[in-house]
Parts: structure tokens; sequence; C-alpha cells
RNA sequence: GGACAGUUAGCUCAGCUGGCAGAGCAACGGACUCUUAAUCCGUGGGUCCAGGGUUCGAUCCCCUGACUGUCCA
């Protein structure tokens, strides 16, 4: 007897005989290829309205497969109904129809079997669409019990350890993952639209560069060396815009080495775009149409409700100046040259605090941080971050202090970086240093010098604009999702 | 890393002051030819997260640990 046996349970036991019951009458427990010609949700769209008579004079046949989600047995005819990846279907087996032979398969059918049915659409006494087969077909069979058919499945921890589990029983979760996949299609249909390629570069680094994050290590044996998980696409694909590939994109997995919360996963999806010849305000265009376009996936008019809060994505969002925006909601006004002596006396006025190797830029970009991140609820683009935090941004053409970078912000959260790119290798090597002295100061997510990439812009990049968005915030945010474990597949879990 | 909460039947959850472990759904046996959380009659099902302690006696109190969630840095 194996180890599995001792541990069943009376429903698994009652499955497993019921298995072999199939077998003793000539019927694979486990099936084989069926051929279906609708689904259930085609068939509640092109029938759903017709009154009764209309549609069971109709005669109209079909087959359809699906998992049964609940039975209705009344001894000589059942109800049960059938779940496929669009929707339900209710069946109406009558012995007297299938015969006493097929009746076995409904008899003995369990809660989470899969059945294949033949046979006519109808409408029942009550009016609702139903399959009144004239054959059954066992098509496979669940050996164990399914979560509360009415409850669904709550314990969130199984849930995302079993996933298969909460598709099944949680409509709405299901229902959150199709709905990303359309929202990423939308996306790609997009650029594709704007003559973007798509291309793939490593995950597999020798050095894990383009943000601030500490990074996955991993071993390559034959090399018998340590490489790097990437933690963003960044000076791969501006490499690619060296070499020519002028408008490209790609979306992918990146992993960084951090804490975990419903904001963060260790590995999560983001989209970068390059294109030449553009300069931040476009990409503000660009990622503008990209939010347009991902909202119509799950609305109409553009406003999507948020854990309560009304998103409008459906207006031009506002773009406003990062200093501007402190001015605003402190009075403090940073465009007045000052002293890293000014900047620190008006921290500490307003109680904020600094690393000792923090510039007047670090300062700047920590007072946003502290009073106005989390004000900004509706679409906005925060543009001109200051140099010092922005090692990989084309510096601004009248004020040297500022970048050409902007974050869209939504609901206090930061949903797009995007910057008009450094091109300037000389430059880049000097922001690399200054990174380089950072890490030497106790940032540890700081960058280090990435020297193939300053050679690549030796060689000459065009003026390029750039972006990069948190796929799964954006999913999140269309799909009311609390935790971004709601919108991963299969998120981090411990062992 | 810290604080708090949770872990009881396949699922969803009760469980009093520490005294034989409970319900609904699911399962099993039976009845039932338009049901839909089907109904009716009957039956079975537990490592109360793990380990230790206190006690005559622990699901309950104490300690340690695991996992999960929430908040904080």
């Amino acid at each position: 007897m194996g180890q599995q046996e001792l541990t069943m349970n009376d429903q698994m036991i009652a499955r497993r005989e019921k298995m072999d019951e199939l077998r003793e009458n000539g019927i694979d427990p486990f099936g084989q290829k069926f051929e279906i010609s609708a689904l259930a949700a085609d068939l509640h769209a092109k029938y759903g309205t017709l009154a009764k008579d209309e549609l069971n004079d109709k005669n109209i046949t079909v087959t359809l497969a699906g998992r049964m989600m609940s039975k209705r047995g009344k001894g000589k005819v059942g109800f049960a109904d059938l779940k496929d990846r669009s929707g339900k279907m209710q069946i109406y087996v009558r012995k007297d129809v299938v015969g006493e032979e097929n009746y076995f398969i409904f008899k003995k059918a369990d809660l989470g079997d899969w059945l294949g049915v033949e046979g006519e659409v109808i409408k029942t006494d009550m009016g609702e669409l139903t399959i009144k087969p004239t054959h059954l077909t066992h098509l496979s069979k669940a050996l164990r019990p399914l979560p509360d058919k009415f409850h669904g499945l709550t314990d969130v921890e199984t849930k995302y350890r079993q996933r298969y589990l909460d598709l099944i029983a949680n409509q709405d979760s299901f229902d959150k993952f199709q709905k990303r996949s359309q929202i990423i299609s939308a996306i790609r249909h997009y650029l594709d639209g704007q003559n973007f390629v798509e291309v793939e570069t490593p995950m597999l680094q020798n050095a894990a560069g383009g943000a601030a994050a500490r990074p996955f290590i991993t071993h390559h044996n034959a090399l018998n060396i340590d490489m790097y998980l990437r933690i963003a696409l960044e000076l791969h694909l501006k490499r690619l815009i060296v070499g020519g590939m002028d408008r490209v994109y790609e979306i992918g997995r990146v992993f960084r080495n951090e804490g975990m919360d419903p904001k963060h996963n260790p590995e999560f999806t983001v989209l970068e775009s390059y294109a030449a010849f553009w300069d931040f305000d476009d990409v503000m265009d660009e990622t503008e149409a990209i939010f347009k376009a991902a909202a119509k996936v799950v609305t109409n008019n553009g406003i999507v409700n948020y854990q309560g809060t009304e998103i409008d994505l459906s207006k031009p969002f506002a773009r406003k100046h990062m200093v501007d925006l402190i001015k605003e909601h402190t009075g403090i006004d940073f465009w007045q040259p000052m002293s890293i002596e000014d900047a620190q006396k008006l921290a500490d006025e307003n109680h904020v605090k600094y690393e000792s190797y923090w510039t007047v830029g670090h300062i700047i970009n920590e007072f946003f941080e502290t009073f106005v991140e989390d004000k900004l609820q509706q679409p906005t683009f925060v543009y001109g971050h200051p140099l010092e935090v922005s090692p990989l941004a084309k510096k601004n053409a009248q004020d040297a202090r500022f970048t050409d970078r902007f974050e869209l912000f939504i609901l206090g959260g930061e949903y797009a970086n995007a910057f008009t790119e450094l091109n300037d290798p000389i430059d880049q090597r000097e922001r690399f240093e200054a990174q380089a002295a950072e890490r030497e100061a106790g940032n540890d997510e700081a960058e280090g010098i990435d020297e193939d990439f300053v050679e690549a812009l030796e060689y000459g990049m065009p003026p390029t604009g750039g972006l990069g968005i948190g796929i799964d915030r954006l999913v999140m945010l269309l799909t009311d999702a609390e935790s971004i474990r709601d919108v991963l597949l299969f998120p981090t879990m411990r062992p």
C-alpha cells in the first residue's frame, strides 16, 4: 500500500472506487479527445434572449465540454452545471433520452469531473438556457473534491499555492487573469501599431544595471562565474537603439532581491520601450496612449474604480514639475539657488531625514516623496527629477540641476518612469561614477559602472525617449486587485 | 527586521470559565421525471499547524517554532 492510500480521506476513496467502476464498464476514467462545437458563453449570447418555445422549436444541436460544478439529481432525471473556459451551462439529463447505460455516467459523476455532452439547446420551464443531452461522454475523473461550491475558496494561502483551485472555484479570479492577458495584448497591439519592434534581451547578466535595486545572484557552472538576474531592461534596449533598431520594446520579467508586500513580488513584469528622436514629452503622449488602450479592456468610459476610489483615465493626464508640486504643497521653493547647507536646514526644519552623502537633489526628491507623492490621486505626470536620483536621464537644457525625466503617479503610487535618455557617453560615465561613490558611501542600491554600455554610447546613440511601466501594478489598478499576488498566477511563496 | 491577527472534517466556519469535537456544503446508503446553494430520510468522516510546559484533565492557559495575512521601518 502506498503512502498516499494511507492518508486518503473518505471522499478520495469513494472517487477512486468510482474510477474503478467506470473501468469495469469499459469507460476510460481519463478519457480521450472530444470535439466541441460550442462554448457556454457563445450559446448564452446567441440564444439567451430567445423565448422558450421559439428556441425549443429550432432543434439546435451542439457538443460542449466542461467541469461539473454542481449537480441536482431527481432519480431518473438530473440537472448539472458544466463550466468551460467561457462560463457555465446547465445540462438536463433524462434517463429515457440517453438510455440506461449512458445515464450510468451521469449517476456516477462527481463534482469536479469533466463531462462532454451532445444534445439540443433548450430552455427549461424556469427559462434557463440548457443543453438536453442525447449522449454523455465521461472525459476525466476528479479524484479529489473541489472547494466549497457556495463559499468558493477563500483561504489566501491555498489560492496562491494551488492557483488551479482558485481558478476553478472563484470566477472573479479567473476573470482577472483573462483581463491581465488582454491588457498585455492591448499594449502590444498599440506599440506594434506605432512601429515598435518587440525584442528579447538577457535575463542572465554579468552585471545588473538600469535601476536602483539589489539583484539575485546565481551561478553558471560551466563558466564557473556568478551571474545576476536582471533588474531592468534599460541598458540592453538602449544598446539596440545604438544598433539602429530605432523603436524597440520588451515586456518581460525582472527580478529584485527585496522585501515582499502587497505591492512587491520578487519577480514582476515590466514594459520598457525606447524610441529614437523622441524626447520625454513624446513619451508622455505614448504613456498616456498605452494607459488609455489598456483601460479599454476593462471600461468603456475610461473610469475605473480602485478599492472605492474612481480614477479617470479618459481625460488628459496632468503634467507638473516636481519643484512646482513641492511649492504647491509646502510653500517651499526649490527653484531658488541653494547650497547643500541651505537644503539640509530646510530638511531639518521640516523633519525630513537625509543621509550624509546626500546632495541638494536628493533632498528635493525626498521632499517630493514625503509631502507630495501620496496626494497625487488622479493620473499625474511629475517631471523634472533632480539629476542625482536620475543617473540615466538627460540633463534639462535650461537647468542642469534637473533632468528631462517623469514619473506617472496614480493613487499615490508610481506607474511609469521615463526620460529623455542620456546619450552623452562622457556625462554617462560621470553619472555612473557618482553612483559608484554613493555605493561606497553606503547606498547598496546604487548602480555599478557598466563599461560596455558606455562604450556602446561612444558609437553614438540618437536622442531617444525611453519608458518603463510596471505591468502588474497597471493590471492591479485595472482589475481592482488589492494585492500584486492577485494578478500573478503563481506568486513567490516560501517552500 | 518589528508589532498584531490567523491555522479545527475535503471546503466555509462555530467551539462558553480548562471537562467525551460541532454546523452548513461536500461524501456514503435510500426516495424523487423541470432542478438551480434542489429537497426528504439515514450514515460515516478529525495529527484541533508542530514540539515542549502547567494541570487530575489542554482545541482552549504558558513557551518555542512553522506557514499565512495586515500594518510599520
